[in-house]
DNA sequence: CGCCAGGTTGATTTCGCTCAAGCAATGTGG
DNA sequence: CCACATTGCTTGAGCGAAATCAACCTGGCG
């Protein structure tokens, strides 16, 4: 991907490439007649990043079907404090959940890179749903994934470090985000901001800057703007073990 | 229920009268037929404190639907630190997630207070949900609803204090275990041990005995063993509320 | 009786937060 | 084209909530 033929600035963007209803897990069960008028019931819009799908607190009116860009999920309290709850890729499908839990939206949507979205509303999904168990057990199977993923989160906050979180996280944007050279360094190119890092892992922006600075300090890795170049893969993996087995091998 | 009739020592056994498959949202959509298949085929087990149901790390044999007793899913990590994700209650089924996401145990059950427990393994599950698209819409539903509780569980643990996740905990038990008391105040039947209550909040044991003492010495509430004698409910209920907020108000 | 698990209490440390200042990149109006 | 806000990030100093370490209490039980 280093010479890819189109790449960008970003390479968020460049991996961002556009995606079909029926390459989903979720809807590519439907028989070719149904995908047919699922994808003449769709609408599709264009956001620019800073523009919400919908908000906290609302009533769901559809799910929205992640084509391109990148749109993050955030709850916020009262007094202003943010906290990045998932990040949402092409073929990702949002607002699924409250509409299967008919609550209201948890959490909000906001775009993060240029999106092309597909909004289905309720009644329509509501008729798939019930036309197509296989739908339901694709959104099954996913609403059991991630709550599984949530679990883990929830076990690894209060259990590692924020710095172990940290590492933790570069190495699940490494998945889609990064680029092994030969050399076994690593490139990552960030997609989200200091701010929603932080966000991401529930602490100020500012303790994010300090861990930064911290494994340039130790020559794991260099950081400029977004992109990040991971010259001690192993030693970052390292990271997140046991604060005391790490103080051990020091 | 002040005067239950057959109430003993623990308001939680008190609390936890059997069920059977039929109650569970879950069963209750199969026909009369495929219910007495299912009985037919369910294994009944009773389990003493301290049993285990499922470890983590190992593979989904089927799921648990408590009838009665209380049940602790716990996550662990190698250095011994654990986390209690959830209370199973009577009516609750335990181990549909890692069938549903064809994943294994990404924790272990462990029994907390006298179980009856019905086993149905994996392929018996299997074909039900197959035959049943409702019974999948069911756990489709709960699963829905567990992630939304997952994710507003992150977001309170990086947002509020230890003490305003307590005082949180406190009242949630409040919905199961709770007494109103003509004047005002309220008695708990806590159902777990001061270290389950550390590890459903991820902190450590000593700093429930800290929060404890502190909302006795304020006068909020007086604790004795398992029982908790809430004084001031409001003011408990203050208590998760920004914390600056709270600061402004004192 | 002595042991042990679970709980409390105290002293100390540490990690991450708060508050505050400074800086670089970008934009905006005169 | 320059003054100057604005936004996102970094850095520093000090603080505080919870962890850690360690002692001790309490009640149940062999």
């Amino acid at each position: 991907m280093n010479s890819h033929p189109n790449s960008r600035g970003s390479a968020a963007a460049c991996e961002a490439r556009a995606r079909e209803l029926r390459d989903a897990p979720e809807w590519c069960n439907l028989s070719e007649v149904d995908l047919q008028s699922l994808e003449r019931a769709q609408v599709r819009r264009s956001y620019q990043p800073g523009e919400m799908l919908f908000h906290e607190g609302t009533p769901c009116l559809g799910a929205y079907f992640v084509l391109e860009g990148l749109v993050g999920v955030r709850k916020a309290d009262p007094e202003g404090n943010t906290t990045l709850i998932k990040l949402a890729y092409p073929g990702d499908t949002l607002g699924y959940r409250p509409f299967l839990a008919e609550e209201p939206h948890r959490a909000s949507a906001e775009v993060l890179q240029a999106c092309a979205v597909s909004f289905i509303e309720c009644a329509y999904l509501r008729r798939i749903i019930h036309d197509n168990p296989a739908v339901g057990l694709a959104f099954l199977s996913r609403a059991a994934k991630a709550l599984g993923e949530a679990e883990e989160r929830f076990h690894e906050t209060v259990t590692l470090s924020m710095r172990a979180r940290f590492a933790h996280l570069l190495m699940v944007f490494r998945e889609r985000f990064g680029e092994a050279q030969s050399d076994g360094t690593l490139f990552l190119e960030l997609p989200v901001s200091r701010g929603d890092l932080a966000a991401m892992l529930g602490v100020r922006r500012e303790s994010i800057s300090r861990v930064i600075h911290e494994l340039q300090q130790s020559g794991i890795a260099r950081f400029s703007g977004q992109t990040v170049h991971v010259l001690r893969v192993e030693q970052l993996v390292e990271e997140f073990r046991p604060p005391v087995a790490r103080a051990a091998n020091r």
